[in-house]
DNA sequence: AGCCGCTTGTGAATGCGTGCACAAAATCCG
DNA sequence: CGGATTTTGTGCACGCATTCACAAGCGGCT
């Protein structure tokens, strides 16, 4: 598996149509329960969504090495997921597989792109440039994934108007101007906690929907906001209870052995 | 061994005990199923163990303004979860609250640190010394949070010897070797995609139990590494996913407006 | 053509997580 | 001292997610 970054971009395709969510299920127009506003639109699970960009990566990866099609097995095992479960994440963007023989690489890899709405470009905003924000306006991977970063924010004086990766620094109170002018779909948050809703409000005013922020806070942001978070520390406490975990696990099958054993048992 | 182990009650004041992971549901032992290697130790909810660790940071943050007692609400509501789902998560630690009252801040806190294994300093190693590496070695967060950063990896000749963070860099065919001597609990890996299963199974090697990786692949290890993945395309990617659709709701929304407008209908 | 083997797509079963709602406990207060 | 008030801890029900298992469908082979 040797993927190479930078898929080339085949971000062709206007794809002019709607992204086709599909909301019907079995049985899709019974009155049951009609929980005052049914807006059932939202069909496919979010867990699911994030599998199914897993795939489009393998999928790019397989499509390098000029795979044409891959059964649900193959891009399972690939992906590191249960294969039933792969179909089934399939299934909820619709049928494009063939029995007996698989999915067509290129065919799956423009539905799932469509679903997850990267047909169109989506621009980025970072805020904060110090480690981490110029680690993520150099990443390249972004940029090649449809995700330009097309403006940089911070308070810093030195900072403002310094280029980083080909794009200069700008003030945070232009924040709302400059995301609202150049339709910024995204905004990643990358100051100091302290700083962070600040920041966040004022991406709000500038018409950013999603933010994925790295900051160690709780966002408080209007509903129709999306807010995704990555918090480092947190997945490494994760981790950390994992070792515990497994740390006692050993003493108490250690001890369980000790016992076992004094009882002549074989373990 | 039909140990119901309902922590018979406050252990509170001995802090030197094991963490009490409660292990009984319901019907705790009734021989159903009995799937094979039946290790039902792992009890608490992953999704549980991710939110307690928020709950900390909140915890630490209330403690530095003098607060002594938390209501679950209080807590809750500035940890961004349902009060309920908050009680419960911390029902899976034990019973530490004060009914009428709350609970007492720092007790939480030690309770919380208990069971996420952070009483015990957790060694960290972070290779590919990148963009990323770099902004991870300097990051002050995570020795401040129990997680010292103890190694430092690359190929780059360049790199090998300078120091970052204060940490030397050593080369990448050192890792087994320094993560076993140093006893690294963690390893990060923030190298290219195409070095990052190599890093990993060096890393496996040096004996290091859990891995975080940054790297968009899907790592393969031994069933007793745990592995998470932190991966920022993705992220965007879910993002993007709501972009889409939410601009489809919009324009169901207006044509569903338009049909109900043009019925006379008020929306 | 017709059968056979392979793989998809999906009903159904099970399990997990969430949120409600309330009894139990503890404090406060008159 | 007893009841009002507050807040915890959890039983329960519901809905989402995962997994199983198999019929339906497709291509290839004879
Ligand atoms: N560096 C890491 O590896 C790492 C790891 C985990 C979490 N984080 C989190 O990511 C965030 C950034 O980390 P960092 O290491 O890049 O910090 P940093 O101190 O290197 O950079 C912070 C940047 O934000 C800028 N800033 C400060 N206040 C601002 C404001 N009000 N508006 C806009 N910009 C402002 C600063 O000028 C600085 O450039 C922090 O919240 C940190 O907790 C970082
Ligand atoms: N920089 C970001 O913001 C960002 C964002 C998302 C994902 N990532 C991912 O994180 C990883 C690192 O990103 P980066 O921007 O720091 O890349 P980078 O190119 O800046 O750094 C990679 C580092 O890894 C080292 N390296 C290369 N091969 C190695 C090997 N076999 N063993 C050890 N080290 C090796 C290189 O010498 C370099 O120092 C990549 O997988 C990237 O996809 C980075």
């Amino acid at each position: 598996m040797a993927r190479v970054q930078r898929d080339g971009g085949d971000d062709a395709e206007p794809t002019a149509e709607l992204p086709a969510v599909r909301d019907q299920g079995p049985s899709a127009v019974n009155g049951r329960k009609v929980p005052m506003a049914a807006d059932k639109v939202r069909s496919i699970p979010e867990a699911a969504v994030a599998r199914l960009a897993v795939y489009l990566r393998v999928l790019s990866g397989m499509a390098e090495q000029g795979a044409v099609t891959v059964s649900s097995e193959e891009l399972a095992t690939a992906a590191g997921v249960n294969s039933a479960k792969l179909r089934k994440d399939l299934s909820y963007i619709g049928t494009y597989g063939t029995r007996g023989v698989g999915y067509e690489v290129d065919v799956l890899t423009v539905e799932i792109e469509r679903v997850l709405g990267l047909t169109r470009q989506q621009k980025v905003a970072v805020v904060g440039i110090g480690n981490l924000g110029h680690a993520l306006a150099n990443y390249g991977g972004f940029p090649g994934r449809g995700f330009p970063v097309e403006a940089l924010f911070d308070v810093d004086p030195d900072l403002i108007g310094i280029p980083v990766g080909g794009l200069p620094v700008n003030h945070i109170e232009d924040i709302p101007d400059i995301c609202a002018t150049r339709k910024i779909a995204i905004g990643v948050i990358a100051t100091p906690p302290a700083a962070a809703q600040a920041v966040c409000d004022r991406l709000v005013e500038g018409g950013v929907h999603c933010v994925l922020n790295f900051a160690p806070v709780v966002l408080q942001v209007p509903g129709h906001v999306e807010v995704r978070k990555v918090d480092l520390a947190i997945e490494l406490q994760i981790l950390s209870f994992h070792v515990a975990r497994n740390a006692e696990q050993r003493v108490s099958r250690r001890t369980a052995a000790a016992r076992a054993s004094s009882n002549g048992e074989v373990v």
